[in-house]
DNA sequence: AACTATTAATAATT
DNA sequence: TAATTATTAATAGTT
């Protein structure tokens, strides 16, 4: 299709193949979706390279599913997948329906990481190292902020124990001159009623 | 291609959107053809009209074969392989693991949907879905144990008010016995030193 | 990873 | 449907 046409037959030099495989794979994929949104149609397409490396697509739902559509299309019936509806049909449902949110939910970080890096297709070992790479940061981004605020809660409960330290000892003063001076008591309300100040340190136990 | 370029949505033109659709089927089958002898892939292609009529093409060997290959990718274990001995048990399992992997995927999301802008590969349903997707997470993980610690914090705050208005009236009755009795002052020490109390709250603008 | 000269695909038309 | 053709899209070879 451009600078000469080529022989309808496997292209011996292994870098021009891996090169063609590239691109014939991206425009494969590309018409397959053109065709499955211009004409209503619902389209899978499985692609294994030379080396056994998977490339899909599944333009509704998944792949098992389209799978199963496909059994159920050729067979008349396929005897394994169907027949009680009681015990299998619930967990059925919930399975592919979260399979299928896997799938939106890794198209959207494909998608992301593409905006990111500048290149939009990965491959599952890369996603998996995403993965992993997002979680530890996660889990760092949120720890630190957990243990600073961790640390101005420490921070509150010490100056509430001088508080409460200074409070008592004022009380002691005021009723050692109460003592001295032999005075009628002043002031018994000086005694600020506070309930229980213990912190509930559950909420830390992330 | 040709005498005008289409939008890519579904033709609404019955008449046009068949005719487009066989031309197009016969195009893409032609080109996954080509993209397996090339490039020596193996590849899967199955097309389900509109009104669900089947056409498929696989490459090396049949699709049932293709499929298991497929499967075998994709997990570790194919799913014909597990007798009904554990029809109950299984699906359960899946369903949980299925919900981690969502979980994790979303933690990725939720991270990356920081610094991206553009879109490319995601249909607009599929965007809808991750928006949902990443408010009920941000809302719910990060906002809700937020919220909880920020109210504690708030509790403290108001506990240490209480404490201080105590100090300072207990401190001012010790004046005022100090003054009625003429005694020489007996502890000035109990004005106990405490710094700034104010908090920062900077770091709970998140 | 871009570019571009060609070929291939195909939308509108007959 | 099937063939035609004016355009657009894909891509092989090159940089």
């Amino acid at each position: 299709m451009a600078r000469g046409k080529i022989q309808m037959k496997k292209i011996e030099n292994p870098v021009h193949r891996q090169v063609t495989f590239c691109k014939r794979r991206a425009g494969l994929l590309k018409k397959a979706k053109e065709l499955s949104v211009l004409c209503d149609a619902e389209i899978g397409l499985v692609i294994f390279s030379a080396h056994g490396k998977l490339y899909e697509l599944a333009t509704k739902g998944t792949m098992q599913g389209l799978m199963e559509k496909y059994m159920k299309t050729t067979r008349g019936a396929a005897p394994d997948e169907q027949p009680p509806d009681q015990l299998q049909q619930d967990p059925r449902e919930e399975i592919s329906k979260l399979k299928q949110e896997i799938e939106v939910l890794q198209k959207g970080l494909k998608y992301m990481s593409g905006g990111v890096a500048g290149h939009g297709t990965m491959s599952l070992d890369e996603l998996d190292m995403l993965e992993k790479h997002l979680e530890i940061w996660i889990y760092h981004i949120r720890s630190a902020k957990m243990d600073i605020m961790f640390q101005e809660i420490q921070l509150l409960k010490n100056k509430e124990g001088i508080l409460k330290a200074a409070n008592k000892y004022l009380q002691e003063k005021i009723d050692e001159q109460y003592r001295i001076t032999d005075m009628v008591p002043m002031m018994t309300t000086t005694n600020i009623p506070y309930g229980p100040l213990t912190i509930h340190n559950e909420i830390f136990q992330f």
